[in-house]
DNA sequence: TAAAATCAAATTGTGCACAACTTAATTTTA
DNA sequence: TAAAATTAAGTTGTGCACAATTTGATTTTA
C-alpha cells in the first residue's frame, strides 16, 4: 500500500464520497425547499412512509443516526405538524413516531424528487444499480469495524 | 422511471452515499482523535500538504466548501497552531493560508490513515479505483447542475 | 474617472451529526 | 427480589455545512 499515494486528495475515495454526498444534497435542495424539508427530514419521512409507526430506536437503526440527532429533528418535525411523538405505554422508555395526515400527504409531492434528480446523476440504469450495490457492500464492511468494539487504532 | 421504487430507502443511491460517507468518517475518527483533528480539518491539511500556500477561495474550490464553513474552521486550526492566515498585500480581499511547522510535521503521522483504514472498505484494488472513478464522474455530472444557474425545480 | 458591478472573506443564523452524559424504565442476575 | 446491568430517549456542547447577508477591496464600464 502506497500511503503517499492515498494521502493525495484526488485519490481519496472517502473525499469523493463525502463531496458527492454534499453535491447530491445540493441538487435536491431546491425541490426540498418547496416542500419545506431538509434532506435528513426527507429521509425520516421516507422510513415513516414505509413503516407507518416506528420507535426512535428503530428509526435510528434504519437511518444510522443516533438519538442526539433524531430527537431534536423529530421535535422540529412535530412542530411542523408532520408527525406525532407518543411515549409507549407498555415500555415507557420507548417513543413511537407516527405521521400526521399532512406527513402522509407529503409523499405525493415527494414522488417528483427521484424523477427530477436521478437523471442528473449521469449514470445509466446498470451503473446506478451497480454503484448502489458497491456502496452498500462498503457500508456493510465498514460497519463490521465501526459498529463493534474493534476500533481502528 | 418508477418513482415509487426510487422513493424506497433501500433503492436510494443518495442515502447509501450519505450513510457511507458518515460511516467512513466514523472509521477514521479514532485515528484522527489521536492527531486531534476532525475529518474536514484533515482534508484542509491534505490540500495544504499538496499546495504549500492557498487562498481561502482556492481551498474552497478544491474542497467544495464555502467561506462560511472554511473561515471558522481555519480560525480554529490557526488557534491550534496548525496554520497561519495572512491577508494578501497585493489584493487585500484575499487571505493566504500556509502551514506552520507543526502543520507540516503532522503529515508523517497522517500517513498511517490510508494504511489502517482503506483495508476496511472491503474493496479490491480494482474495485477501489473503479468506484473512485464512478463517484468522480457522478460529481462532475452533478456539478453541471448545482454549480450553474440551472437549478432543478 | 466616478458609479456600478464584481469579488473574497467574514458574519449571522439554522440544522444537522455525534460524543459524552443524564434520566428514567426495564431486564438480568446474584 | 433487591442490586446491578442494560436499554431508550433526551440533553449538552462542539464542529461542521450552507444560505443569506455584510464588509471592504478591486475591476468594469458608462
Amino acid at each position: 500500500m502506497d500511503a503517499e499515494y492515498f494521502l493525495k486528495l484526488e485519490n481519496q475515495l472517502c473525499f469523493s464520497i463525502y463531496a458527492c454526498s454534499r453535491e447530491i444534497t445540493r441538487l435536491y435542495r431546491p425541490i426540498l425547499d418547496q416542500l419545506e424539508l431538509t434532506y435528513p427530514q426527507f429521509l425520516a419521512l421516507t422510513v415513516l412512509w414505509e413503516h407507518k409507526r416506528l420507535t426512535v430506536k428503530e428509526m435510528s437503526e434504519l437511518l444510522y443516526l443516533d438519538s442526539g440527532t433524531l430527537t431534536p429533528m423529530l421535535k422540529r418535525m412535530e412542530t411542523m405538524d408532520l408527525l406525532k411523538r407518543e411515549r409507549s405505554r407498555e415500555d415507557e422508555r420507548k417513543v413511537f413516531i407516527e405521521l400526521t395526515e399532512k406527513g402522509v400527504q407529503l409523499r405525493k409531492d415527494a414522488l417528483q424528487l427521484p424523477e427530477k434528480c436521478i437523471p442528473h446523476f449521469g449514470l445509466s440504469k446498470t451503473e446506478y444499480y451497480e454503484l448502489l450495490q458497491k456502496i452498500n457492500q462498503m457500508i456493510t464492511s465498514l460497519q463490521k469495524v465501526t459498529r463493534t468494539n474493534n476500533e481502528v487504532k
